[in-house]
DNA sequence: ATTTTGTTTTTTATCTACAATAAACATTTT
DNA sequence: AAAATGTTTATTGTAGATAAAAAACAAAAT
């Protein structure tokens, strides 16, 4: 087959769990508008609704007859996109144990066990590979670059520069910019979040991510918001396999980055660049003792 | 057809105008390593050098019978990779006057016109996007940002912070390191361009080139290394587009380079410094000026 | 024993085809 | 007239096929 239907899918499900009872649906264009699709597959979801007997549709009437129950949506393996489930898989695959930096990667391979055709892999390691972990020999195959000492290190040269640079900018931002009053609204929820941190400290990645891209944001430049978006997908996975020490490490951060807040709102570039220089340096040190043993030793 | 055979091609061209008559060749395996092709193919060329008469060939002895002439060449447009011709075909048409940001990206259209596939279209725009000149929305059409000031601005921002990471680093080399002897034979060729500038002014973006890249190994950092290929593409293209006041903008870069260089070697932090920031300071100025009237008033 | 050549197999690069999705155009309704 | 719906067309995303190129394997020569 050419295509799977899975934006449809994904949107169906999304559309009929939010519907609701006896209420009227508003225009084609709104409710793609809502779905952020087009309004060929809005009227797709709306035919479906409307032949499982979820909705009556009748040009502009649209009436919701009865709530969908689970059964109605499609099962979450069809609706994942194509692009997920290679990120996923490969994701899995160079973080297993028998990884070994050097290792070659193999587009047909991989294609086979993913159950997918070979373009989709070969377009997904394409932009895979501008994170750095995975290199190509023209004509030849990809190899593995690794989760190893070395990476580690590179990206946390580069977080640094751009971490700097990105506090230094939201510093400057004026008083009443948008940005302050988010920033407050995080800062809340790390004082919440330690308040029970023996239950929420899992929670910490997802906040940790909106903190760093709210200070990101800031720099308005696309090349370091592309490097957030390679280090937030490095973390997301590489957070899943090592969960080690995990509450103290998440308090500690914790701890920094209301210092860091602190120095934001205070407007001292001197006192924001020491606390930014200050958690990124724990940053690193956690980062280089989530390595994976093997990756550490070799090249 | 499936694939061309640009790279037999290519290499066929460049062993046969290495060729001398009454030379022995060597081993299968050094040939192709001296080609950097894999032995099947070294093993193609040799097969036609010798149907065209040009060796003689059996087993282990091969002989050069005669030189090649420009005639058993292959045409210069059969040995350019897809690739290179896309992208030529794909730089040219985005630095067009009538390419204004904003403007959608057909895929279809552009494999059209290049006489190419779509997927190979797909693949080279999909490595290009991480040179931030174009925009992906999911499921539809790519989007040309353009050589706007916007554009100009963020990559001079991280050029800078890139560079004097790199170029602290590069004073922090021991004294025996291959990179010193590298840059002494670059002073010199800066100087005896100089003495000659008026004749060889264009030569210098190579020149420049070399220099930067020199520096960016310093500080071993592949994603310094990755932007720097972006920065050059940009460059390469861009100037080809761009030749108003050449002369005098290379001439004092050069300076510039002279100081800078001469900071390096002293082995002044500070002095490194103030070198490379009043560099780049005058580089900045310089991609400013050169911006297509038209890209600066859009966003 | 190592290197070289001869032969076969594997893998990549690229094209083409087609369903899903978006976008454009035409008609109807408010 | 503007917005909604109905219909058609264009474009993207993905699979599958195939020649080129690389890599692996086997036999022969130093």
């Amino acid at each position: 087959m050419a295509r799977q239907n899975t934006v449809f899918k994904e949107a169906y499900n999304r559309y009929a769990a939010a519907l609701r009872t006896d209420t009227a649906l508003p225009s084609e264009p709104e409710i793609a508008a809502q779905l952020g699709v087009s309004r060929s597959t809005a009227r797709a979801i709306l035919t479906r609704l409307s032949e499982e007997g979820i909705i009556r549709w009748n040009k502009r009437q649209k009436t919701v007859l009865r709530q969908p129950t689970d059964r109605d949506l499609f099962p979450s393996e069809e609706t994942d996109s194509l692009h997920d489930i290679i990120e996923r898989s490969f994701m899995q695959r160079i973080l297993a144990d028998d990884a070994a930096p050097g290792m070659q990667i193999n587009e047909l391979e991989l294609a086979r066990e993913i159950g997918t055709g070979t373009t989709s892999v070969r377009e997904f390691l394409i932009r895979f590979s501008r994170f750095g972990l995975i290199e190509k020999r023209p004509n030849s195959h990809w190899t593995l670059k690794g989760f190893t000492r070395e990476f580690a290190l590179e990206l946390a040269d580069v977080r640094e520069m751009f971490e700097l640079h990105s506090a230094a900018e939201f510093g400057r931002l004026p008083q009443g910019h948008q940005a302050w009053t988010d920033l407050a609204a995080i800062r809340d929820d790390h004082h919440a979040m330690l308040a029970d941190i023996n239950q929420r400290f899992r929670d910490f990645s997802v906040l940790d991510e909106r903190f760093h891209l709210l200070i990101h944001r800031a720099s308005k430049n696309r090349f370091i918001a592309d490097f957030y978006d390679a280090i937030a997908i490095v973390f997301h996975y590489h957070y899943q396999w090592n969960k080690t020490a995990a509450r103290e490490r998440n308090e500690r951060a914790i701890h920094e980055h209301l210092d860091y807040i602190a120095a934001l709102e205070s407007g001292d570039q001197a006192a924001i660049e020491k606390a930014c220089r200050a958690h990124l340096h724990s940053a690193r040190q956690t980062l280089l003792q989530s390595l994976p043993q093997l990756a550490t030793e070799t090249a």
